[in-house]
DNA sequence: CCGTATTTGTCCGTATGTATG
DNA sequence: ACATACATACGGACAAATACG
């Protein structure tokens, strides 16, 4: 983990070295490298990336901002982690966000970006007959990405991302990304034929269902596995 | 502007200088006393309130991480300015979110919290009649603030305030706050309607329409605004 | 186009608070 | 309960980049 910021570091560095540092401790929470609850320990995260503590600092404070990281006084920051109830808060928001998202596609979606669309679906399909999960997921982020991007609302784009990785911030993380690639597939369709219609109020109601239907799946494994574990 | 700080260095301060020069600087922001666009000059920030730079670097990446402030390299930190399409963005994405807040309101409000809404609702419908705008504008934020923060999701309630921030960003910062009075009302009175029929659907379009109205009032005075000075 | 002044970026040292034996 | 070790909070100094005359 030593070496990725000096890539960073080389002559080309366009952003703050607080940026870069923010960068990286972001990936290292997404990766997994950072696990939720964990303390950072700001003299060894210096060390490992070669910087002073200034600037591992300001990138604490920026994380916290976003969400990722809480820090208390005279105690050190830490990975948040989130609860089954804020998981569920996370995904109210995300699906809200993934509706709005939905809507303003479906008002201005060009033929070349529907095709694009179509696309995605298409292979996702082909993916999951093959039962080729290696190629289904980044589709499906790819997907979803393509989605917010091209809903013409930066803002939203912004809020949406952030709000995804906040997932990872449960302990369940595995369990985000995966399950009900039949049922996905099902309502990509729906999604893909609301905003082919350019019907916004379908296409909202597309998008949010889609992202409930993730969220339900997701808790009902969690609820599972607690009932499993309390008898134990 | 030099003595608001030393009240939160007093003896019993539970937050770090850095989170106090945060909330400092965005009273600041949200005062009119840093205008968008204008630069933050860390030295002169640091010496007015009376710390070092350490903790105004962190508490300007926080701001930074919420949209208000933007950094450039080697050039400084500024006070963002929004753009007409981006003030719109901000109103999409605040619609969804005050849609959503009002979804989750008609779903869970008690008997004691309906009342209070109903009470913030008649007391502006009378300060309204009387002219009394010194009176209506602290209770029309109060009943926005009441209705996100009952709707039982931290999250949503924390991004909400987040994005109505934002809204001070933009040139016609006055222009955010008024307007439309009556019309307010009776949207007021239809979103409460919809909560006590604890009817979410009907509830998630009027909290919806209630700032989509307030958007497409603002965006046609601006319109009228630009107009008038193309023409002089 | 060049030199100076100002400002930012980074690093280090000290004090204070917290955890642990 | 106390002392020690450690981590954080903050301040200050130096170097580099930018703005301006």
């Amino acid at each position: 983990m030593t070496t990725s910021i000096s890539e960073e570091l080389g002559i080309l560095r366009t952003s703050s070295l607080a940026a870069a540092v923010e960068r990286e401790v972001e990936r290292l929470i997404l990766n997994g490298s950072f696990a939720p609850g964990e303390r950072i320990n700001e003299n060894k995260l210096a060390s490992e990336l070669g910087t002073s503590r200034g600037p591992i600092r300001e990138a604490i404070r920026a994380l916290e901002g976003t969400g990722l990281v809480v820090s208390i006084r005279n105690r050190g920051s830490f990975i948040r982690r989130l609860s089954v109830q804020e998981v569920r808060e996370v995904y109210e928001v995300r699906s809200a966000l993934f509706g709005l998202a939905g809507k303003l596609l479906a008002e201005r979606i060009t033929e070349d970006q529907l095709q694009r669309l179509t696309r995605f679906v298409v292979e996702m399909e082909e993916a999951s007959k093959r039962r080729d999960f290696e190629a289904y997921y980044p589709l499906n982020l790819a997907f979803h990405e393509f989605i917010v991007d091209s809903a013409g609302n930066t803002m939203l784009a912004q809020q949406y991302r952030t709000f995804v990785k906040k997932l990872h911030l449960f302990r369940a993380r595995s369990l985000v990304q995966g399950g009900g690639l039949t049922v996905s597939n099902t309502e990509h369709r729906e999604m893909l034929s609301a905003v082919a219609a350019r019907d916004p109020v379908w296409s909202h109601e597309a998008h949010c269902r889609h992202v409930t239907s993730a969220r339900d799946r997701l808790l009902s494994v969690v609820k599972a596995e607690d009932a499993l574990s309390n008898t134990n």
